[in-house]
DNA sequence: TCAGTGATTAGG
DNA sequence: CTAATCACTGAG
């Protein structure tokens, strides 16, 4: 796997409808149990967009568990859901501007429940800093893939203007 | 198709 | 305190 050049704050400071369809092809980056450097091609993001978006989390305003959203750009908000999955998400945009995207799958571990699992991801990621952190980050290879979108997976609770936007984006 | 699983949230 | 919800997965 290429290694890259890390990801610095402008990357992540920008809408998360310019950062999301990006990040397939970049470099998940995260120190394994070993000590060793996993790399790992993201294949798969969704783009969840501020306080309009019925699908965000962000959408009934600021909780406990949505705060890191209202960060600017480059940490990661992670939650549990289903009382199982560790979901790992990329907040972007500037600061009060509650953005993120849900990383979906990396290659070899696709599935956002099963990549977080495979790569011992969970709530201690919570609020990590990918511009700083010595265990995660993003890196880019300055390779370049052509990405795919569609409708996004798993929120039937949004309405059809919302359930239809194509914010899902792969390789 | 459907159960497992427990944090998070709103509401009394 | 209670109860509903849930950005998923794997089994059948």
């Amino acid at each position: 796997m290429n290694s890259g050049k890390r990801l610095s704050r402008d990357f992540y400071t920008r809408d998360v409808l310019d950062v999301a369809p990006e990040l397939p092809g970049k470099n998940l980056v995260i120190r394994l149990q070993n000590e060793s450097l996993g790399r790992f091609r993201v294949t798969e993001v969704e783009a969840y967009r501020g306080s309009e978006d019925e699908a965000c989390h962000a959408f009934k305003g600021r909780t406990a568990r949505t705060e890191i959203m209202f960060h600017e750009g480059g940490r990661l908000y992670i939650y549990l859901v289903y009382g199982m999955y560790w979901m790992l998400n990329i907040v972007t945009g500037e600061k009060n501007n509650p953005q993120a995207v849900l990383v979906r799958g990396v290659e070899n571990y696709p599935g956002p429940g099963k990549l977080t699992k495979s790569l011992g991801i969970d709530k201690s990621y919570y609020g990590e800093d990918l511009v700083f952190s010595e265990r995660i980050w993003l890196e880019d290879t300055g390779l370049s893939y052509p990405v795919k979108c569609g409708p996004r997976i798993g929120i039937e609770y949004a309405g059809e203007y919302w359930k239809s936007r194509p914010w899902r984006y792969f390789l």
